[in-house]
DNA sequence: ATACCGCTCTTTTTT
DNA sequence: AGAGCGGTAT
């Protein structure tokens, strides 16, 4: 192997390390377990070690794979080791596991048995692709919901089932799996591969292709995931696929922040992988140096109380810090103002707004925030609206490229034969459509079998398509863009729309990006073809090709040669996938100071220097559809130790008594989260007036005036509304209050009916329940 | 072809 | 409440 720099003294590298990530750097080359705890340094571990390995000469940068979940992740990897290392960084396979099947399928796309230039559908596709087979196969959208039969198949995908393997038990089952199977022929015919498809279809080739496994399992000596705990079934064994018997795999994860087992993450593999690796020592990085004392101690004590743990402690020589600060609100509109000036507080304290954020479980609860935000002109950002490449008209533009790669993407024809208009209408369509199934043909190719207006409308539409692929050739890429934006029709149209201009700006933003994408991923004009690593099988193999050395164009580009010819895919087919793999950022009002707010698993990963977590009732966090099942629990109070960790000095926990939910006014009582954390890492903060002071009458009109209003007065038109209240043995009880069941512990009383021996009450008691209780028969006893 | 009305659904989400 | 979708009326 030849390595051209010097070997730097590895001592410069493990300088910094505490004895345990020292351990886990250094480890003997066998399959290592590491326990990272949340701030334990865990990105260090996993990028220092890949750099102690190559520097000390164990491996040879081709024979590093390191996979992460996100592109973030895959970032910030390949950044910290560029500036270790004093070798090309980005050819590398270093990426998600999505980009890597995608480099992995684009190098052996005709084993893989896809086109060269296939395109990947995002879920928005996916669910239009889906939607199609339905109804060509004459299906009830009522009992095949296009939604859950996507579920269904990503989900058989990640199992590993093909529509073959798919257990049929009943009707239902039969015709699940026979949409699938058509789902799976018509993305074939298209030339076209979802997400999971290209973890299956890459697992697949691994697994019977013996020529293959045994080049790549001979080549990757070193193997590293990143959050091992949020891999399914299929990444599993993909990642099995791939790891030989000289190979060692170095896992990193985190059993207390595995936050996705509802969509599939498995966190057994993780005891899985200690038992079938034959783990040797697992390593516990416990020591955190993100946040300070108080705040370890309430996220350890609250995930003391799950059960299936692999057993892990977080401490900090940073000392206690500031309390936890625990605020009851009376109604949602009070939380968010009073969180509004907390924050305005740190903000003139001197904490810049963007180290201050606002976490929450769902973003359906983002908008009383926002509004309060909005409304004192507070800077703010929220994270996970649409992002960049899945706004419509981006998407429209990009159907019109694809359709120029592959006129037979038959999802990308009909997101734009008809937009903008051309008089090609849903009739027209249905017999196209109905053409192009007679004859197992692309919808592109049966324009043919239209009479008529309509055929003729479709027949120019093809011609367009035509003409913009003839015009654009030869092109560079940003041109292409600019000519297909004009040529569609798409910026006209926009230019007319009276909300078009910001589309037109985001048409403009999207060449931008195009732009960017041929300057970073080097693709030039002078993009050569190379010399062929990925080759399988015949080839004889060095295992230190990509070195320095290599051409630029090479270690800089994403997309793998073809393993037969070299050929680099063109910049068009390759700016396509970036955009289905990396859906970019949800644009920010970027560069501006602003207060971040986002959902908790929109906040794995980052880090605050104050943290409010907000909505910390029953049945919102933890979230009631997750109440049903123990798993659901345990994986809601991971979900609040995640939470908890995004905090460096200054934790807040928020609860309201009355919140406006779907139309209606919800009475919560506060989590069980909240009784779950140690007592004296916490300090109250409520102002005890306001408990059922004077701000209560008025925020409970607000939200009775707007809301649909179950008390029957509301009807009357009644517009101040005063609590409903009934008497229970000689006690005055009133709509949101809350009372104490001897059976069920606190509620809070939602709704009162009827009088005298009659009169009910519907009770929300959190954990047990909503009640309909008799007031004669119940025991209640009022609690403030 | 398009405009508009009313119905439904609403946890979390990357790729 | 509000978005998105599908169906119906123009």
């Amino acid at each position: 192997m030849s390595l051209d720099f010097a070997p730097a003294a590895p001592t410069s590298l493990l300088n910094n390390l505490n004895p345990e990530q020292l351990a886990a750097v250094t480890l003997p080359s066998r399959p290592a377990l590491i326990l990272a705890g949340a701030g334990s340094g865990k990105t260090r571990v996993l990028t220092t070690r890949i750099a102690w390995l190559i520097q000390t000469g164990q491996v040879s940068p081709a024979g590093v794979m390191a996979v992460t979940f996100t592109n973030k992740a895959a970032k910030e990897m390949l950044t910290r080791l560029g500036a270790m290392l004093p070798i090309p960084v980005r050819g590398m396979w270093i990426g998600t596991f999505h980009g890597l099947c995608n480099r992995f399928l684009r190098a052996h796309w005709k084993l893989a048995n896809l086109p060269q230039s296939f395109q990947i559908l995002d879920s928005q596709d996916q669910l239009s692709a889906v939607r199609r087979v339905i109804k060509a196969m004459n299906l009830d959208e009522e009992r095949f919901v296009p939604k859950q039969v996507t579920w269904f198949i990503a989900g058989s995908k990640e199992e590993g089932l093909r529509p073959r393997d798919v257990q049929v038990r009943d009707e239902q089952s039969r015709t699940l799996a026979a949409i699938y199977q058509a789902y799976e022929d018509q993305c074939q015919r298209e030339g076209v591969v979802d997400f999971a498809e290209l973890m299956l279809r890459t697992y697949e080739l691994m697994r019977d292709q013996p020529a293959l496994r045994e080049h790549y399992q001979r080549r990757f000596r070193h193997v590293l995931v990143d959050e091992f705990q949020d891999t399914n079934r299929l990444q599993y064994a993909w990642l099995k696929a791939f790891a030989g018997p000289e190979t060692s795999v170095f896992a990193v994860g985190d059993d207390d922040q595995s936050i996705y087992a509802f969509r599939g993450a498995q966190v057994g593999n993780m005891s899985d992988f200690e038992r079938e690796f034959h783990v040797e020592q697992v390593i516990k990085l416990e020591r955190n140096y993100r946040s300070f004392g108080n705040i370890l101690d309430s996220a350890n004590a609250l995930i003391s109380h799950n059960t299936r743990r692999l057993g892990k402690n977080l401490r900090t020589e940073a000392g206690p810090g500031e309390p936890v600060r625990v605020y009851e609100s009376t109604s949602d509109y009070a939380e968010a103002q009073w969180l509004l000036e907390e924050a305005q507080q740190l903000h003139r304290d001197g904490t810049p707004r963007s180290e201050i954020a606002i976490l929450y479980r769902s973003n359906a609860q983002s908008r009383v925030l926002e509004s309060a935000l909005f409304n004192a002109g507070i800077p703010y950002r929220v994270y996970g609206g649409l992002r960049f490449f899945e706004r419509a008209e981006i998407k429209h533009a990009l159907a019109y490229l694809r359709l120029l790669e592959n006129p037979n993407d038959d999802t990308s024809y009909l997101r734009v034969v008809n937009f903008p208009t051309r008089g090609i209408g849903a009739r027209t369509l249905e017999q196209l459509q109905d053409a192009a199934r007679a004859t197992g043909r692309s919808l592109y190719q049966s324009v043919g079998a239209v009479t008529g207006k309509g055929g003729a409308n479709l027949a120019a539409f093809n011609t367009l398509v035509d003409a913009m692929r003839d015009n654009t050739r030869g092109l560079t890429l940003r041109e292409i863009i600019e000519h297909v934006v004009q040529a569609s029709g798409l910026a006209d149209f926009y230019r007319n729309e009276k909300e078009g201009r910001e589309r037109l700006e985001n048409l403009d933003e999207l060449v931008n990006a195009a732009e960017a994408f041929v300057t970073q991923e080097g693709f030039g004009k002078d993009a050569v073809a190379l010399p062929v690593d990925e080759h399988a099988g015949a080839v004889v193999v060095s295992p230190g090709t990509i070195a320095e050395g290599d051409p630029p164009a090479v270690a800089r580009t994403e997309q793998a040669p073809d393993a037969e010819t070299g050929e680099i895919m063109s910049p068009l087919a390759a700016f396509l996938t970036h955009a289905a793999l990396e859906a970019g950022d949800n644009q920010a009002q970027a560069g501006q100071d602003a207060i971040q707010l986002m959902t908790v698993h929109a906040a794995k990963g980052l880090e605050f220097d104050c943290v409010f977590i907000t909505g910390l009732e029953e049945g919102l966090f933890p979230h009631e559809n997750s109440l049903s099942d123990y798993d659901g629990l345990e994986e809601e109070r991971r979900l609040m130790y995640v939470a908890i960790t995004r905090a460096r000095r200054r934790l807040y926990l928020s609860h309201s008594q009355t919140r406006m939910l779907h139309g209606q006014t919800r009475y919560n009582i506060k989590s069980r989260f909240l009784e779950e954390l140690p007592e004296a890492a916490l300090k109250w903060i409520t102002p005890k007036a306001q408990a059922f002071g004077s701000g209560y009458a008025r925020d409970y009109r607000a939200a009775w005036s707007s809301g649909s209003g179950r008390g029957s007065a509301a009807g009357a038109g009644e517009k101040t509304l005063a609590p409903k209240v009934a008497t229970s043995e000689g006690v005055a009880l009133r709509t949101g209050q809350s009372v104490f069941h001897t059976k069920f512990g606190e509620g809070v009383i939602v709704t009162l009916e009827g009088s005298g021996a009659d009169a009910r009450a519907q009770i929300n008691f959190g954990r047990h329940g909503m009640k309909w209780l008799a007031l004669s028969v119940a025991k209640l006893t009022p609690v403030d």
